[in-house]
DNA sequence: ATTGTCCATGGCAACGTTGCCGGAAACAAT
DNA sequence: ATTGTTTCCGGCAACGTTGCCATGGACAAT
């Protein structure tokens, strides 16, 4: 590691004073013409570079944002992509920690970008995270932060997600409208606001609609492919066998789709599926998995805009949220063909 | 954003100096008992929290690596798992810009780290690159630089990679082992030496075996998924079509298959086909997809403990080289039941 | 009483930069 | 000749921290 190149450096070889040489550079008004040229000439060919720490320290800010995340699986990566889009264009950089859905790893890593004084935060809790303290200490310190994706309903901050109810329900009432009458449900982590309100939202449906609720037809697995495909033997296995299931994301359909195929049942003449966040992968899965889309990308962008227009303007923005509506692909495993086509 | 207490607060409060508190702080000596006792609470009681800008201008390091990746699919999300936990450990803050495969932005964010002080780098580049000044920018200032998975042959820095000849080798001779006789590659950018290594491997199993080349059964198509597809369907439609495909990552391979399974050939009957990386999905495919194993997750980690011992020793590291060798998971994409069971 | 030693603390510079103020020189206006 | 204005530049403080050196008091040894 070479020492950079200084101001003083040049302020010495060129028998100025660090001032003048950083008006210079600034273009700022005050420097004679000629010392402006001979200071950028010195400057271009000693490759200076302004130190942002320095500078930093100066104005107490950073340029950098911290985005907590609890992994990088695919609708996460594309968000991701999203913020540091918009962030690199408004001058930012990010710093992404992941928290690897620990709760300890998350508190970690907000505590260590809290002190390399990162500018803001935004942060999409991780699936074990059920209380809030630490987040809250950003907002005492205020610090300026948005929560995106996987939200906290009690904390007053701008809010960018999607419609994870109406998710639900689209996903729901396809079945429904398919003529399936015992639909299953793979829900998440309980004490997320994502997966409760898809669940929330197929509760209503089934209320909508009048079909009685079996609650052994409910079955929580986090996230974990592994556990939906558990879930579903046992689901299958049961007296009361349902007919179709709801699978709070893409990972937990698969893990129930392979359950399934090993039990001999049809997909999706004796049982449906759909899944959520439409991952590539669900097109190509035989059969193909219906899935609720999630604009993953665009959310991450609306969040990092979000976040870039909280920090520039003063009023307060603690009341905005920001609500994409999904959209279902109806693939084939779901699709009985209702309603018949003409 | 309110004001940190700093230790000027304490030591004014205390009516002590800011040296006397930074020392009691640190449990240097020099401390009268009750000084630091006293000092000790008030932190507490305050939260305070050491300015890392302040430390980091002063020892001119930040305890940051910058890590500079082409995209966050599957396999680089492993290695940037890999990465950060082991530099979590080792007490360092990660921070990750995509360069989105793009030259340009690979420059801009190796630009922006640079000034941000990073204190070294960790870096796998895009397909467009093919010239390097900017990786030899980092090398020039002496600032320390590792090179993981796509490595930079004429860059003279420590390097860990996966063995991609032995690699294409595998896959190769898998096919040949099947009976496979006209075997085409799906290849991958051209100035990488991941997909040359590939495709390296693959001609040298090939003259092994004796096995003529038809040039036309090379296609590279990047790494995408479409160009595959289209690629694939080319290669159907030849005179001399090929009975297997090597596809050099599993996207390209899935390409392959959707173009395949249009056509109505069958797989692996009529025709093989292996992929590389070994994602999850090849496993949930129908049919599912041989594919060779990189270990993204250790190869993350590997290059992360290379980078800190890089920055912790002192002894020249630029010939290390750690090479990951691969693993061949054979599935029914290419299993024809050679050499047929006993 | 003088010197030496130890302990606890304070003062100052430095890291690289900017912002504010003051000042010298040149020239114009009175 | 005095005053004012402009142009160009230097000095100093500040951001928060640490490292080095100085200082002063207490106490023991001579």
């Amino acid at each position: 590691m070479e020492k950079q190149t200084t101001i003083k450096d040049i302020a010495i070889a060129l028998r100025l004073s660090t001032s003048t040489v950083s008006r210079a550079l600034r273009d700022a008004s005050d420097v004679g013409q000629e010392t402006r040229r001979a200071v950028k000439a010195l400057a271009e060919e000693l490759d200076y570079q302004p130190n942002k720490l320095a500078l930093s320290l100066l104005k107490n800010q950073t340029n950098t944002i911290g985005v907590i995340i609890p992994n990088l699986d695919y609708v996460l990566s594309q968000m991701v992509r999203g913020i540091d889009e918009v962030a690199l264009e408004a001058g930012y950089t990010v710093m992404v920690c992941q928290s690897d859905e620990s709760f300890g790893r998350e508190i970690v890593n907000t505590k260590r970008l809290l002190d390399s004084l990162v500018d803001g935060f935004i942060v999409s809790v991780s699936s074990e995270t059920m209380v809030y303290e630490h987040i809250k200490k950003i907002q005492t310190k205020k610090i300026p932060l948005v929560l995106f994706d996987r939200v906290i309903d009690s904390i007053n901050v701008p809010k960018i997600r999607l419609d994870n109810l109406e998710g639900g329900r689209l996903a729901t009432q396809h079945l429904v409208d398919q003529g399936y009458k015992k639909i299953a449900l793979l829900g998440g982590p309980e004490n997320l606001t994502v997966s409760n309100d898809r669940k929330e939202g197929y509760l209503q449906i089934l209320k909508q609609n009048k079909i009685k609720l079996d609650k052994n037809h409910i079955i929580h697995c986090d996230f974990n492919q592994d556990y939906a495909y558990i879930a579903t033997k046992e689901l299958l296995s049961m007296k009361n066998r349902p007919d179709a299931i709801f699978a709070i994301s893409d990972r937990l359909a698969i893990g129930a789709m392979l359950a399934i195929k090993e039990s001999g049942l049809k997909i999706p003449k004796d049982i449906g599926i759909v899944g959520f966040n439409n991952e590539p992968v669900t097109k190509l899965l035989t059969p193909s998995i219906s899935s609720v889309e999630m604009f993953a990308f665009e959310i991450g962008k609306a969040t990092a805009k979000m976040f870039i227009e909280m920090i520039h303007s003063d009023e307060d923005m603690s009341e905005k949220e920001i609500v994409f509506k999904p959209k279902l692909f109806i693939r084939e495993s779901s699709n009985r063909g209702f309603p018949s086509k003409s």
